[in-house]
DNA sequence: AAGTGGTCTAGACCACCCC
DNA sequence: GGGTGGTCTAGACCACTTC
């Protein structure tokens, strides 16, 4: 089942097969896309295209400029577990960490104030964060909250995970969460910080989240690096979890 | 936020605007690529780089070997709802349509048995059919079932909802089921089905039932086009519903 | 300074679709 | 048969990273 047998699918069965078959390892380089050309005998588009295949198909990305590199497993997610971050990467045994990239206090943009179904413009906290797994940025997130809600919050330790500073400061539990997932492209400011090309394809995902009383307290914005991710949801297993809050 | 002026992000911005302000629309067929290339004095190249970075943003998709499209809003898909599809689609008002592409009855591969939790490599039922939204061919979708479990099916009309056939035929109620969203290309015969070229970007997701007694009964491979489509869930809801079976 | 990917030119042939 | 996108050649310059 490899397709036509076109120079581009010859190129892209070489390589996916070092990477399946372990010549190759998670997050090592490629050869530069020059001297692939010259070893496949060929032209830097068609290497390029080949790649850019494999990069669809979720086993290699790139870091712009700087390459192209073997994509690591990928993280099981579910956006409805409560469960953090950090804790999550560690159950699947794999190396969490967060970084702050900048945050700012402002009046709601019409976006932010439609999805927190607020037509007076709060002001609200912008907290936008890298996350990385195994050292590399895969996850850039904007966290929009109601500042009303939060006094003082930009004073904490924004590493670590929001929830918790939720639960532990403000005594909000999220009883309800509301999300979509979008494949799309990265907007620039997102694909600068995650070291991708401006327009490359990312998995977006817009969550709205309630407190216990059932009132939106913060909605967030999270663009994953495509192949670094599956979404994996579990009706019974979220009806317990929810439950149990 | 137009990027860096490049010839690409020009042409994009352009196209952009056509299709926002509504002078082309939804699956209109853009101008040929020959032809934009002269419009915007460029290369081929060019004009597709341009194109797919549209495309990867969801505002454009291609057909095979006819052209560019412009794309239809999304349609809003719970996978954990058990709306049937058709429902569905006409309560977003559109307009659905499915067709069989093929059927047949097999031993299960191992990854069907995986997902499937059977390590008997049971006799499954493979039903594969195409989905459109207006018209247009966005969703290819396998279902495998345990053939034991549904004697005689493949003599209904397998063109409405399996889910229903499922309740009506043979009792089966879905109390719990879980899935996987995987951002990756599209397999060689989905890209067929779906009228893609092979290796373009697709949305899978991987879905297996549950019926009332907690055994599962079919899995369900569907593919859609990225950017026909948003996933969206409520826990709240979806707990409400479950609960309701 | 050397090397990388990002962008771009100016062509070409082929497989397939539509008429 | 004419037009479409899919694939491919053989170069080029630029922005940026790495050393």
């Amino acid at each position: 089942m490899a397709g036509r047998s076109t120079q581009l699918n010859k190129i892209k069965g070489v390589i996916r097969e070092q990477i399946v078959g372990g010549v190759l390892l998670p997050q090592q380089k490629l050869s530069s896309e020059r001297e692939l050309s010259d070893r496949f005998s060929t032209t830097r588009i068609t290497i390029k295209d080949a790649l850019t295949s494999l990069e669809t198909e979720g086993l290699i990305y790139r870091e712009e400029r700087k390459g192209w590199f073997v994509s690591p497993p990928r993280i099981h997610y579910n956006p409805l577990s409560r469960s953090h971050f950090h804790q999550m990467i560690r159950e699947q045994q794999r190396i969490a960490e967060t970084k702050v990239v900048n945050v700012e206090t402002v009046l709601a943009t019409s976006d932010h104030a439609k999805v927190l179904e607020r037509s007076d413009f709060p002001t609200v906290h912008l907290i936008r964060r890298l996350r990385y797994i195994d050292g590399r940025a895969v996850l850039f997130v904007e966290n929009c909250l109601i500042s009303e809600l939060f006094p003082g919050i930009l004073q904490e330790n924004l590493t670590t995970s929001l929830t918790g500073l939720y639960k532990e400061k403000y005594g909000y539990t999220t009883s309800r969460s509301r999300f979509d997932v979008i494949p799309t492209a990265a907007p620039e400011h997102v694909a600068k910080s995650l070291g991708i090309a401006a327009g490359q394809q990312v998995l977006k995902i817009c969550r709205v989240n309630y407190n216990q009383d059932e009132v939106i307290i913060d909605c967030e914005f999270e663009y994953w690096r495509p192949d670094s991710v599956v979404i994996t949801i579990d009706s019974c297993e979220d009806c317990e979890k929810t439950s149990a809050y």
